[in-house]
DNA sequence: CTGGTTCTGTTGCAATTGCAACTTTTTTAC
DNA sequence: GTAAAAAAGTTGCAATTGCAACAGAACCAG
């Protein structure tokens, strides 16, 4: 999630991709759709500013955020295949995202070109990264109670930073979406675990009462 | 999940891989723990005989199986790291399994082996398989409702398949910890489905009536 | 075949959650 | 600055679920 430090590949490293692959680079404005990945498009997406949500929509219309991607992040359309719904990649800020071509990687410039390793290196780095996030996910929608999956969320998200405040990267409804839990309910959960002095909240900013911050 | 067709790796590329990378065969006992992947070992597991599960293990020991690993399976560390719980791989079968060291695959016999590409591809596959699970299971949590899990399990299992029927490959029991439910209470929900002509049960196999397979 | 273990099936009950319907506050757009 | 839209916050109620505690069936191992 959020703590996962990104390899950051910067300007330079792009600009010499683009010579051993096709790199493109584009803007997307607020609440553009990015990409829909019920097309299957081989690429990888490397977000360079701003802030976009990766979002499932199940065949009755729920949306559910499944990562939110800032700079920095990847992504591809091996989110998607194979399911029975549809994922988006939509902006929420404007965004500007290099996209590279995929399946060049593999066949192209097969073995010629000296940064065909560190492309290699940033698929596997993609793919795992992608996977850490969704063993995440799922980490937190095992839990059944509300309050389980707020306390997974927010132990992950903490991680081993030295302080136990989180600050949302997203609105209160957005962060039931993730939970995938009612709106209301989250909100009486939040409510009665300030009550309980396990969470103290400040807007978007969260912190977690030592007691139970195993 | 189990509709996804595996491609198989065959004894001949084993063999080949082994002339470029870190190739070791192992036998594992009924119960017997494969890999605990707190361990982070750099390694692919690619299974060729038997039945194993991917179980992920909660702080407070409830057990969650991730995956069912068959013949032609494939599996990494990337399962794992950078969680607050736990990961095991464990035999429930008499499993043979191939170990391929993963670093090798990007630094040792840098692009100087023929087989390095077909190495390569195998390394996608398998991120994108994984990929692929995890999402299933995603779409399968995000719904609040025991019947929704149910069809959404039904739907992705029977996926383009001409019949309406669906074996389970685990018990009653482990289908209940596979959808995060309660057994009881998920008895109690396929009992229902079945008084309403949802769905029609036989031991482990069941009947999606059409109605509602949309 | 016998005792033990695991799986299946059932039920009552309390707790949690989703849902609907609101009000209030904040943000956005013109 | 003001109207409109989105988000935050509340609450009552019904439905669903988890939990506990059973009993019977199936499946071992000695």
């Amino acid at each position: 999630m959020q703590n996962f430090s990104q390899k950051k590949i910067d300007d330079l490293h792009i600009e010499v991709m683009s010579n051993c692959v096709n790199v493109k680079k584009k803007s997307f404005q607020t609440g553009e759709y990015i990409l829909s990945f019920g097309l299957r498009q081989k690429m990888i997406g490397l977000v360079e500013s701003g802030k976009a949500d990766i979002v499932r929509v199940d065949v009755d219309g729920n949306e559910s955020v499944i990562k939110t991607l800032t700079p920095g992040s990847i992504f591809n359309d091996a989110f998607s295949c194979y399911t029975t719904n549809s994922v988006f990649v939509i902006s929420r800020t404007i965004t500007e995202i290099y996209f590279i071509d995929y399946p060049q990687i593999l066949t192209n410039c097969l073995m010629g070109c000296k940064y065909h390793s560190m492309m290699v290196q940033m698929i596997v780095h993609l793919f795992t990264e992608n996977s850490i996030s969704l063993n995440e996910k799922i980490e937190i929608l095992s839990y059944s109670k509300i309050r389980e999956r707020i306390l997974a969320f927010l132990h992950i998200g903490i991680g081993n930073n030295e302080t136990n405040c989180y600050k949302l990267p997203f609105s209160i409804s957005e962060f039931a979406e993730f939970l995938c839990v009612d709106r209301s309910a989250l909100m009486r959960e939040l409510k009665k675990m300030e009550e309980e002095n396990i969470i103290k909240r400040e807007n978007k900013t969260i912190i977690l009462l030592d007691v139970l911050h195993y």
